[in-house]
RNA sequence: GGGCUCGUAGCUCAGUCUGGUUAGAGCACCGGCCUUUUAAGCCGGGAGUCGGGGGUUCGAAUCCCCUCGAGCCCGCCA
């Protein structure tokens, strides 16, 4: 069974039957949100599909904690940033001002991101939230049960423990907008009394106040009850023992006195090549646009779909790039052929967590391995098309959607071939002939593979033959011809599938070229 | 110190939750493809005491306990 349907059977057994299922999925936009979010977001979206996929109801919801602190300058924003140390991050300036604010700028790319991979939570922030009074009987509640959580906190914490003038409320002075105040008293009814570092202090209501915010380890919980959440992933650094998820469980029941959620723990996406976690300061950061530059959404999805989220996710741009391609198109192929596969079942699930286009039949699948090649030939789409057809890549009578997959491809594998080919798979074709030293025997066979091209139409598979009947005939090595056709048209000792490459240039420019020399 | 993940063919892994015919795949390797394969050609093949030990069971890669090894997390952080 895949994951995503054990994760929604559990949910069912041990939240019992609901009218609807409330998955949710919450990042701090603190800085870039990158592939690790992203995994956040799909294995969430994931779990509430599976939830469909058997019958039930489910939304997913996406909280933007955009109420969280700016808590340091980032290593890319002006030293003056640290003016707004302190401040929600909804109102610290956007850096590059093309956003409302420091916040927006990293959400909106990301939301961004999710859309084109297929995913449409309920997008809600927590501004909005806590300056609308959302969560205010949660925060009487924590109040009067402050102790309660101090001691339960305690109990996790290894190191310095709480001391009793904790509150898990902070304020956001209503003065100077920052969170640097200090709480002096609650009274145990509503009066929560304060004063701030920029001078202002006061008595709040906390009915009417709507600048305080639940402290990270009690907010999480908080939502969970509010929003009577069933489900939701997080990060290994979360949900570690002692972690704020494993508090959060403790809380929502000892505290907001309702059930816990059902969690799942997920492991890190990182580089091929890299590790550890990504993070800005040390500049390996991934974003999903940057994947989504040369990959499919479906593609990307399936990644995440076959993996487990308790297992490390390696994503790769480098040749392995080209294997997931072949191994998702292998998927979609066995989904719409009928014959008898083992595990049937499983596989079909991949695929259709996967695809969201909702193909009816088989789409084309132009390999994306020879699209890398074809496209350091020509930018010319139609004539990329017309070669696919022309060596039986694709079917000779396309529908529009084929055509519309085709050209995505094209555009994704020029963009791969730029930003993440290895040197091998580069070349580019020369536009005179380069100054050459070849043999003489060598030019007899260039002028022999022209000869033949001239007169007949060949396949691939017969072009190669060919090539190495008249290596044989003069007598050649098979090997010096083939770097002699490679130098010649690319300067290189070696280059892609000779055959296929001659046949997907234009004939008249190869048969020029070979007979320059 | 606490916790998580992993250990299955030379390599990368699936299979472990729901125990059950001779443990699978890809790559690598070997052989064949009118004694031709250069951007992973086609067909076929060999290959693993499932990290180790113990237990439960008619039956264990799979469940339980112990143990060894690798990686990772534990103020904030996916």
């Amino acid at each position: 069974m895949h994951w995503a349907l054990t994760f929604a059977e559990r949910i069912i057994s041990q939240r019992g039957e609901k009218k609807e299922y409330v998955c949710e999925s919450g990042v701090t936009p603190s800085g870039h949100c990158h592939i690790g979010h992203f995994r956040e977001a799909i294995t969430t979206s994931l779990v509430a599909l599976a939830l469909k996929d058997i019958g039930y109801n489910s939304s997913h919801i996406y909280i933007w904690d955009d109420y969280d602190r700016f808590r340091k300058v980032p290593s890319n924003v002006p030293e003056n940033y640290s003016d707004y140390i302190g401040l929600p991050i909804y109102k610290v300036p956007d850096p590059e001002d093309c956003h409302d604010s420091f916040a927006d700028h990293f959400m909106e790319p990301f939301e961004k991101s999710l859309s084109e991979a297929g995913m449409e939570p309920d997008f809600l922030r927590a501004s909005e939230q806590y300056r609308a009074g959302v969560y205010r009987d949660n925060i009487k509640i924590s109040l009067d049960k402050r102790q309660k959580l101090i001691d339960l906190l305690n109990s996790q914490r290894g190191g310095e423990k709480l001391s009793s003038d904790w509150y898990p409320v902070s304020v956001y002075c209503p003065k100077c907008g920052k969170d640097t105040t200090k709480i002096t008293s609650f009274d145990g009814d509503y009066a929560l009394s304060y004063s701030c570092k920029c001078g202002f202090s006061e008595t709040a209501d906390i009915r009417k106040a709507n600048y305080i915010k639940l402290k990270w380890r009690v907010d999480w919980p908080s939502r969970w009850a509010h929003f009577d959440v069933d489900f939701e992933p997080y990060g290994k650094d979360h949900g570690t023992t002692g972690g704020s998820a494993d508090t959060g469980f403790k809380i929502i029941q000892e505290i907001f006195e309702k059930p816990p959620i059902v969690g799942a723990t997920y492991e890190f996406v990182s580089l091929k090549g890299a590790s550890g976690k990504m993070s800005s300061s040390i500049g390996n950061v991934v974003l999903p646009r940057d994947i989504l530059s040369v990959m499919e959404p479906d593609v990307l999805r399936y990644l995440f779909v076959k993996t487990k989220p308790a297992k490390e996710l390696k994503l790769s741009l480098d040749l392995d790039f080209l294997n997931v391609y072949d191994e998702f198109d292998r998927v979609e192929s066995t989904y719409f052929n009928n014959e008898e596969v083992n595990k049937r079942e499983k596989y079909d699930k991949l695929y259709e967590f996967s695809n969201i286009w909702g193909y009816k039949s088989k789409p084309s699948q132009p390999p994306f391995r020879f699209l890398s090649v074809l496209v350091q030939i020509t930018s010319d789409a139609q004539r990329i098309i017309d070669i696919l057809k022309k060596e039986g890549h694709v079917s000779k009578d396309l529908s529009e959607a084929d055509i519309e997959r085709i050209e995505t491809r094209i555009k994704l594998a020029e963009n791969w071939v730029k930003l993440y080919a290895p040197e091998m798979v580069k070349f580019e074709l020369l536009d005179t002939p380069p100054e050459l030293e070849l043999t003489s025997d060598e030019k007899k066979g260039l002028s022999l593979i022209s000869d033949l091209l001239e007169k007949e139409d060949l396949t691939d598979v017969e072009l190669h033959n060919r090539i190495y009947e008249i290596s044989k005939s003069i007598p050649l090595e098979p090997k010096k011809l083939f770097r002699a056709i490679y130098q010649v048209l690319i300067g290189k000792d070696s280059g892609p599938k000779a055959a296929a490459f001659i046949n997907a240039l234009e004939k008249e420019f190869v048969i020029k070229r070979f007979r320059s020399y």
